[in-house]
DNA sequence: TATTGTTATACTCTATAACTATA
DNA sequence: TATAGTTATAGAGTATAACAATA
Protein backbone atom coordinates (compact mmCIF):
# COMPACT_ATOMS: atom_id res chain seq x y z
CA UNK A 1 0.00 0.00 0.00
CA UNK A 2 1.18 3.48 -1.03
CA UNK A 3 1.83 6.30 1.49
CA UNK A 4 -0.78 8.15 -1.19
CA UNK A 5 -3.18 5.35 -0.90
CA UNK A 6 -2.86 5.83 2.63
CA UNK A 7 -3.90 9.22 2.97
CA UNK A 8 -6.83 8.37 0.81
CA UNK A 9 -7.99 5.78 2.94
CA UNK A 10 -7.26 7.78 6.17
CA UNK A 11 -9.48 10.84 4.85
CA UNK A 12 -12.06 8.75 4.12
CA UNK A 13 -11.99 7.07 7.04
CA UNK A 14 -11.93 10.95 8.94
CA UNK A 15 -15.19 11.49 7.17
CA UNK A 16 -16.79 7.75 8.35
CA UNK A 17 -16.18 8.09 11.92
CA UNK A 18 -18.86 10.92 11.91
CA UNK A 19 -21.18 7.76 12.29
CA UNK A 20 -19.25 7.27 15.67
CA UNK A 21 -19.77 10.41 16.87
CA UNK A 22 -23.53 10.49 16.14
CA UNK A 23 -24.14 7.71 17.83
CA UNK A 24 -22.37 9.76 20.92
CA UNK A 25 -24.42 12.69 20.36
CA UNK A 26 -27.15 10.92 20.36
CA UNK A 27 -26.22 9.25 23.78
CA UNK A 28 -26.24 12.78 25.28
CA UNK A 29 -28.85 14.50 28.02
CA UNK A 30 -31.18 16.09 26.18
CA UNK A 31 -29.71 19.76 27.81
CA UNK A 32 -26.40 18.97 27.21
CA UNK A 33 -25.41 18.75 23.68
CA UNK A 34 -21.98 18.29 22.26
CA UNK A 35 -20.27 21.57 22.49
CA UNK A 36 -21.51 21.97 26.33
CA UNK A 37 -20.12 18.81 26.76
CA UNK A 38 -16.83 19.84 25.23
CA UNK A 39 -16.59 22.96 27.37
CA UNK A 40 -17.58 21.38 30.62
CA UNK A 41 -14.78 18.55 29.60
CA UNK A 42 -12.07 20.94 29.14
CA UNK A 43 -12.90 23.50 31.87
CA UNK A 44 -12.66 20.16 34.15
CA UNK A 45 -9.11 18.84 32.87
CA UNK A 46 -7.32 22.33 32.41
CA UNK A 47 -9.28 24.26 35.24
CA UNK A 48 -10.53 27.69 35.49
CA UNK A 49 -9.87 29.96 31.80
CA UNK A 50 -10.72 32.34 29.55
CA UNK A 51 -12.90 32.38 26.61
CA UNK A 52 -9.89 32.83 24.72
CA UNK A 53 -8.06 30.13 25.96
CA UNK A 54 -11.05 27.91 26.10
CA UNK A 55 -11.17 28.59 21.87
CA UNK A 56 -8.18 27.44 21.72
CA UNK A 57 -8.44 24.33 23.12
CA UNK A 58 -11.92 23.65 21.40
CA UNK A 59 -10.04 24.79 18.39
CA UNK A 60 -13.09 27.29 17.62
CA UNK A 61 -14.05 30.26 16.67
CA UNK A 62 -14.54 32.73 19.89
CA UNK A 63 -18.02 33.32 18.95
CA UNK A 64 -18.60 29.65 18.93
CA UNK A 65 -17.21 29.44 22.18
CA UNK A 66 -19.20 32.38 23.23
CA UNK A 67 -22.64 30.06 22.75
CA UNK A 68 -21.42 27.40 24.19
CA UNK A 69 -20.29 28.93 27.21
CA UNK A 70 -23.68 31.14 27.27
CA UNK A 71 -25.68 27.50 27.02
CA UNK A 72 -23.62 25.97 30.34
CA UNK A 73 -23.75 28.72 32.15
CA UNK A 74 -27.78 29.59 31.75
CA UNK A 75 -27.88 25.85 33.34
CA UNK A 76 -26.05 26.76 36.36
CA UNK A 77 -23.22 24.21 35.46
CA UNK A 78 -20.27 27.04 34.90
CA UNK A 79 -19.67 30.78 36.66
CA UNK A 80 -18.42 33.53 34.67
CA UNK A 81 -16.09 35.36 36.95
CA UNK A 82 -15.03 39.06 36.69
CA UNK A 83 -10.99 38.71 35.79
CA UNK A 84 -9.23 41.92 38.16
CA UNK A 85 -6.51 41.90 36.11
CA UNK A 86 -8.97 42.64 32.57
CA UNK A 87 -12.56 44.46 32.92
CA UNK A 88 -13.33 42.75 29.74
CA UNK A 89 -12.20 39.15 30.48
CA UNK A 90 -14.32 36.80 32.03
CA UNK A 91 -13.38 33.92 33.74
CA UNK A 92 -14.77 30.24 33.66
CA UNK A 93 -15.36 28.09 36.16
CA UNK A 94 -17.13 24.72 36.50
CA UNK A 95 -19.49 24.62 39.90
CA UNK A 96 -20.58 21.80 41.75
CA UNK A 97 -23.87 21.11 38.99
CA UNK A 98 -21.36 21.35 36.46
CA UNK A 99 -19.23 18.52 37.74
CA UNK A 100 -22.52 16.44 38.77
CA UNK A 101 -23.23 16.78 35.21
CA UNK A 102 -20.04 15.65 33.87
CA UNK A 103 -20.02 12.73 36.07
CA UNK A 104 -23.22 11.92 33.93
CA UNK A 105 -21.62 12.58 30.61
CA UNK A 106 -18.77 9.86 32.12
CA UNK A 107 -21.17 7.41 32.96
CA UNK A 108 -23.26 8.12 29.45
CA UNK A 109 -19.75 7.88 27.33
CA UNK A 110 -18.50 4.58 29.21
CA UNK A 111 -21.60 2.29 28.99
CA UNK A 112 -21.89 3.68 25.43
CA UNK A 113 -18.32 2.57 24.65
CA UNK A 114 -17.46 -0.64 26.95
CA UNK A 115 -20.98 -1.67 25.29
CA UNK A 116 -19.11 -1.26 21.20
CA UNK A 117 -15.61 -1.91 22.11
CA UNK A 118 -16.16 -4.89 24.84
CA UNK A 119 -14.54 -7.07 22.24
CA UNK A 120 -11.23 -4.39 22.01
CA UNK A 121 -7.95 -5.52 23.86
CA UNK A 122 -7.01 -2.28 26.12
CA UNK A 123 -3.38 -2.19 24.05
CA UNK A 124 -5.80 -1.39 20.81
CA UNK A 125 -7.97 1.03 23.02
CA UNK A 126 -5.11 2.87 24.53
CA UNK A 127 -3.26 2.58 20.61
CA UNK A 128 -6.03 4.50 19.23
CA UNK A 129 -6.51 6.96 21.42
CA UNK A 130 -3.02 7.91 21.17
CA UNK A 131 -2.69 8.31 17.59
CA UNK A 132 -5.68 10.32 17.37
CA UNK A 133 -4.37 12.49 19.77
CA UNK A 134 -1.20 12.76 17.82
CA UNK A 135 -3.13 13.49 14.68
CA UNK A 136 -4.93 15.91 16.22
CA UNK A 137 -1.86 17.70 17.73
CA UNK A 138 0.02 17.35 13.88
CA UNK A 139 -3.09 19.59 12.69
CA UNK A 140 -2.72 21.84 15.82
CA UNK A 141 1.10 22.45 15.48
CA UNK A 142 0.08 24.16 11.90
CA UNK A 143 -2.66 26.43 12.84
CA UNK A 144 -0.57 28.96 15.49
CA UNK A 145 2.54 28.75 14.03
CA UNK A 146 5.89 26.78 15.30
CA UNK A 147 5.24 26.68 18.98
CA UNK A 148 7.54 25.28 21.24
CA UNK A 149 8.73 21.84 21.48
CA UNK A 150 6.48 18.95 23.17
CA UNK A 151 6.42 19.41 26.85
CA UNK A 152 8.72 16.44 28.24
CA UNK A 153 6.68 13.85 29.68
CA UNK A 154 5.54 14.83 33.07
CA UNK A 155 4.40 12.78 36.34
CA UNK A 156 0.46 13.15 35.34
CA UNK A 157 -0.15 16.53 37.90
CA UNK A 158 -2.95 18.77 38.37
CA UNK A 159 -3.00 21.44 35.64
CA UNK A 160 -2.34 25.05 37.26
CA UNK A 161 -5.56 27.58 36.40
CA UNK A 162 -4.40 28.98 33.29
CA UNK A 163 -5.24 32.14 32.54
CA UNK A 164 -4.20 31.78 28.75
CA UNK A 165 -2.41 35.05 28.62
CA UNK A 166 -0.21 33.67 25.98
CA UNK A 167 -2.17 33.57 23.46
CA UNK A 168 -1.15 34.01 20.09
CA UNK A 169 -3.62 32.18 17.83
CA UNK A 170 -5.25 34.08 15.30
CA UNK A 171 -8.74 34.74 16.28
CA UNK A 172 -10.43 32.33 13.63
CA UNK A 173 -8.69 29.37 12.47
CA UNK A 174 -9.02 29.51 8.88
CA UNK A 175 -11.11 29.94 6.15
CA UNK A 176 -12.25 27.83 3.21
CA UNK A 177 -11.10 28.80 -0.34
CA UNK B 1 -4.26 3.64 32.82
CA UNK B 2 -7.39 2.23 33.66
CA UNK B 3 -10.00 0.83 30.96
CA UNK B 4 -12.58 3.89 31.86
CA UNK B 5 -9.90 6.21 31.89
CA UNK B 6 -9.20 5.10 28.12
CA UNK B 7 -12.97 5.13 27.19
CA UNK B 8 -13.46 8.85 28.58
CA UNK B 9 -9.96 9.94 26.49
CA UNK B 10 -11.64 8.16 23.81
CA UNK B 11 -14.48 10.14 23.66
CA UNK B 12 -12.20 13.20 24.49
CA UNK B 13 -10.17 12.69 21.08
CA UNK B 14 -13.79 11.73 19.19
CA UNK B 15 -14.76 15.16 19.60
CA UNK B 16 -11.44 16.76 19.25
CA UNK B 17 -11.08 15.43 16.36
CA UNK B 18 -13.36 17.87 15.03
CA UNK B 19 -10.73 20.29 14.22
CA UNK B 20 -9.03 17.95 11.91
CA UNK B 21 -12.42 17.45 9.95
CA UNK B 22 -12.81 21.06 9.50
CA UNK B 23 -9.45 21.81 7.88
CA UNK B 24 -10.19 18.93 5.21
CA UNK B 25 -13.99 20.39 4.62
CA UNK B 26 -12.10 24.33 4.64
CA UNK B 27 -9.63 22.62 1.58
CA UNK B 28 -12.66 20.99 -0.72
CA UNK B 29 -13.37 22.80 -3.71
CA UNK B 30 -16.19 25.41 -3.11
CA UNK B 31 -18.84 23.86 -4.85
CA UNK B 32 -18.24 20.15 -3.05
CA UNK B 33 -18.77 20.11 -0.14
CA UNK B 34 -17.88 17.07 2.37
CA UNK B 35 -21.54 15.28 1.61
CA UNK B 36 -20.83 15.59 -2.50
CA UNK B 37 -17.31 14.45 -1.50
CA UNK B 38 -18.81 11.22 0.57
CA UNK B 39 -21.32 10.27 -2.39
CA UNK B 40 -18.16 10.88 -4.91
CA UNK B 41 -16.22 8.56 -3.07
CA UNK B 42 -18.29 5.49 -2.20
CA UNK B 43 -19.69 5.70 -5.57
CA UNK B 44 -15.96 5.15 -6.94
CA UNK B 45 -14.91 2.61 -4.41
CA UNK B 46 -17.83 0.10 -4.61
CA UNK B 47 -19.44 0.98 -8.27
CA UNK B 48 -22.86 1.79 -9.16
CA UNK B 49 -25.63 1.20 -6.54
CA UNK B 50 -29.13 2.07 -5.37
CA UNK B 51 -30.02 5.15 -3.38
CA UNK B 52 -30.45 2.75 -0.41
CA UNK B 53 -27.40 0.85 -0.33
CA UNK B 54 -25.20 4.60 -0.97
CA UNK B 55 -27.12 5.53 2.65
CA UNK B 56 -26.02 2.47 4.20
CA UNK B 57 -22.86 3.12 3.18
CA UNK B 58 -22.82 6.44 3.82
CA UNK B 59 -24.59 5.81 7.62
CA UNK B 60 -27.11 8.30 7.40
CA UNK B 61 -30.78 8.95 6.70
CA UNK B 62 -32.01 8.14 3.13
CA UNK B 63 -33.13 12.30 3.25
CA UNK B 64 -29.95 13.04 3.56
CA UNK B 65 -28.76 11.11 0.62
CA UNK B 66 -31.08 12.14 -1.04
CA UNK B 67 -29.90 15.45 -0.93
CA UNK B 68 -26.22 15.29 -1.36
CA UNK B 69 -26.93 13.18 -4.21
CA UNK B 70 -29.16 15.76 -5.91
CA UNK B 71 -26.44 17.89 -5.05
CA UNK B 72 -23.95 15.58 -7.55
CA UNK B 73 -25.94 14.52 -10.04
CA UNK B 74 -27.18 18.91 -10.79
CA UNK B 75 -23.37 19.36 -11.37
CA UNK B 76 -23.47 16.75 -14.14
CA UNK B 77 -20.67 14.41 -11.56
CA UNK B 78 -23.40 11.18 -11.29
CA UNK B 79 -25.82 9.77 -13.60
CA UNK B 80 -29.61 8.59 -11.89
CA UNK B 81 -30.51 5.67 -14.32
CA UNK B 82 -33.97 3.94 -14.22
CA UNK B 83 -33.68 0.17 -12.25
CA UNK B 84 -35.16 -1.94 -14.88
CA UNK B 85 -35.69 -4.27 -12.14
CA UNK B 86 -37.79 -1.61 -9.72
CA UNK B 87 -39.62 1.81 -11.44
CA UNK B 88 -39.34 3.21 -7.63
CA UNK B 89 -35.33 2.60 -7.95
CA UNK B 90 -32.36 4.63 -9.26
CA UNK B 91 -29.05 3.10 -9.86
CA UNK B 92 -26.47 5.99 -9.49
CA UNK B 93 -23.31 5.70 -11.64
CA UNK B 94 -20.38 7.98 -11.71
CA UNK B 95 -19.72 10.00 -15.04
CA UNK B 96 -16.12 11.42 -15.91
CA UNK B 97 -16.70 14.70 -15.05
CA UNK B 98 -17.26 12.70 -11.36
CA UNK B 99 -13.98 11.13 -12.02
CA UNK B 100 -12.50 14.29 -12.55
CA UNK B 101 -13.88 15.87 -9.63
CA UNK B 102 -12.28 13.29 -7.85
CA UNK B 103 -9.09 13.18 -8.62
CA UNK B 104 -9.52 16.86 -7.58
CA UNK B 105 -10.70 15.56 -4.05
CA UNK B 106 -7.26 12.97 -3.95
CA UNK B 107 -4.65 15.63 -5.14
CA UNK B 108 -6.39 18.25 -2.33
CA UNK B 109 -6.67 16.24 -0.12
CA UNK B 110 -3.18 14.20 -0.27
CA UNK B 111 -1.24 17.41 -0.19
CA UNK B 112 -3.14 18.85 3.06
CA UNK B 113 -1.99 14.81 4.82
CA UNK B 114 1.40 14.93 3.33
CA UNK B 115 2.03 18.44 4.57
CA UNK B 116 0.55 17.56 8.10
CA UNK B 117 1.68 13.84 8.39
CA UNK B 118 5.36 14.46 6.83
CA UNK B 119 6.58 13.35 10.30
CA UNK B 120 4.65 10.60 10.81
CA UNK B 121 5.76 7.01 9.48
CA UNK B 122 4.32 4.88 7.41
CA UNK B 123 3.24 2.12 9.48
CA UNK B 124 1.99 4.86 12.14
CA UNK B 125 -0.37 6.21 9.20
CA UNK B 126 -1.26 2.84 8.14
CA UNK B 127 -2.03 1.53 12.18
CA UNK B 128 -4.05 4.97 12.56
CA UNK B 129 -6.45 3.84 9.34
CA UNK B 130 -7.01 0.83 10.32
CA UNK B 131 -8.00 1.08 13.79
CA UNK B 132 -10.59 3.96 12.55
CA UNK B 133 -11.92 1.46 9.93
CA UNK B 134 -12.37 -0.93 12.96
CA UNK B 135 -13.65 1.53 16.00
CA UNK B 136 -16.00 2.34 12.57
CA UNK B 137 -17.02 -1.25 12.38
CA UNK B 138 -17.27 -2.05 16.23
CA UNK B 139 -19.99 0.87 16.03
CA UNK B 140 -21.55 0.09 12.40
CA UNK B 141 -22.21 -3.99 14.08
CA UNK B 142 -24.84 -2.89 16.27
CA UNK B 143 -26.67 -0.63 13.76
CA UNK B 144 -28.42 -3.70 12.20
CA UNK B 145 -28.65 -6.39 14.19
CA UNK B 146 -25.81 -9.51 13.84
CA UNK B 147 -24.49 -9.83 10.96
CA UNK B 148 -22.47 -12.42 9.68
CA UNK B 149 -18.65 -13.04 10.91
CA UNK B 150 -16.31 -10.38 9.27
CA UNK B 151 -15.44 -11.18 5.38
CA UNK B 152 -12.05 -14.00 5.23
CA UNK B 153 -9.56 -11.00 3.88
CA UNK B 154 -9.51 -11.75 -0.07
CA UNK B 155 -7.06 -10.12 -2.71
CA UNK B 156 -7.95 -6.70 -2.80
CA UNK B 157 -10.16 -7.57 -6.16
CA UNK B 158 -12.91 -4.88 -7.94
CA UNK B 159 -15.91 -4.70 -5.85
CA UNK B 160 -18.80 -6.00 -8.57
CA UNK B 161 -21.58 -3.35 -8.94
CA UNK B 162 -23.90 -3.64 -5.77
CA UNK B 163 -27.22 -3.43 -6.12
CA UNK B 164 -28.34 -3.38 -2.49
CA UNK B 165 -30.52 -5.75 -2.30
CA UNK B 166 -29.94 -7.33 0.52
CA UNK B 167 -30.76 -4.20 2.67
CA UNK B 168 -31.54 -5.10 6.22
CA UNK B 169 -30.94 -1.56 8.27
CA UNK B 170 -33.77 0.20 10.00
CA UNK B 171 -34.13 3.23 7.51
CA UNK B 172 -33.01 6.13 10.39
CA UNK B 173 -29.67 5.23 12.26
CA UNK B 174 -31.06 5.97 15.38
CA UNK B 175 -32.56 8.82 17.58
CA UNK B 176 -31.87 10.29 20.49
CA UNK B 177 -33.08 10.01 23.77
C1' DT C 1 -5.53 51.48 18.01
C1' DA C 2 -5.80 46.86 19.47
C1' DT C 3 -8.04 43.27 22.09
C1' DT C 4 -11.96 40.61 24.58
C1' DG C 5 -16.12 38.96 24.21
C1' DT C 6 -21.07 39.13 22.26
C1' DT C 7 -24.54 39.05 18.73
C1' DA C 8 -26.59 38.66 13.97
C1' DT C 9 -26.46 36.11 9.85
C1' DA C 10 -25.54 32.33 6.81
C1' DC C 11 -24.02 27.65 5.54
C1' DT C 12 -23.40 22.52 6.20
C1' DC C 13 -24.87 18.32 8.00
C1' DT C 14 -28.28 15.72 10.11
C1' DA C 15 -33.00 13.67 11.61
C1' DT C 16 -38.12 13.51 11.59
C1' DA C 17 -42.30 13.51 9.29
C1' DA C 18 -45.31 13.82 5.40
C1' DC C 19 -45.73 12.75 0.78
C1' DT C 20 -45.50 10.22 -4.23
C1' DA C 21 -45.00 6.54 -6.95
C1' DT C 22 -44.45 1.80 -7.30
C1' DA C 23 -44.25 -3.10 -5.53
C1' DT D 1 -49.73 -2.69 2.90
C1' DA D 2 -45.04 -2.04 2.40
C1' DT D 3 -41.01 0.02 0.20
C1' DA D 4 -37.87 3.60 -2.54
C1' DG D 5 -37.08 7.98 -2.86
C1' DT D 6 -38.17 13.19 -2.33
C1' DT D 7 -39.19 17.36 0.08
C1' DA D 8 -40.26 20.48 4.10
C1' DT D 9 -38.93 21.66 8.51
C1' DA D 10 -36.09 21.92 12.58
C1' DG D 11 -31.86 21.53 15.38
C1' DA D 12 -26.77 21.48 16.16
C1' DG D 13 -22.21 23.17 14.94
C1' DT D 14 -19.48 26.36 12.70
C1' DA D 15 -17.50 30.82 10.42
C1' DT D 16 -17.81 35.75 9.15
C1' DA D 17 -18.70 40.34 10.15
C1' DA D 18 -20.21 44.10 12.93
C1' DC D 19 -20.38 45.72 17.46
C1' DA D 20 -19.52 47.43 22.64
C1' DA D 21 -16.45 47.75 26.31
C1' DT D 22 -11.90 48.00 27.83
C1' DA D 23 -6.72 48.11 27.35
Amino acid sequence: MTRQAHYEELARQLSAVGVVKREIARMLPYDCPGGSAGVLTLLDRHGEMRMSRLAELLAVDTSVTSRHVAHVAERGWIERLPDPADKRSRILRLTPAGRDKLAELHRRSTRLLADRLSHWSDDEVGELVRLMGRLRESFDDCRAGPRPPRTPPQAAAPVPPDTGTDITTPRTPAKRT
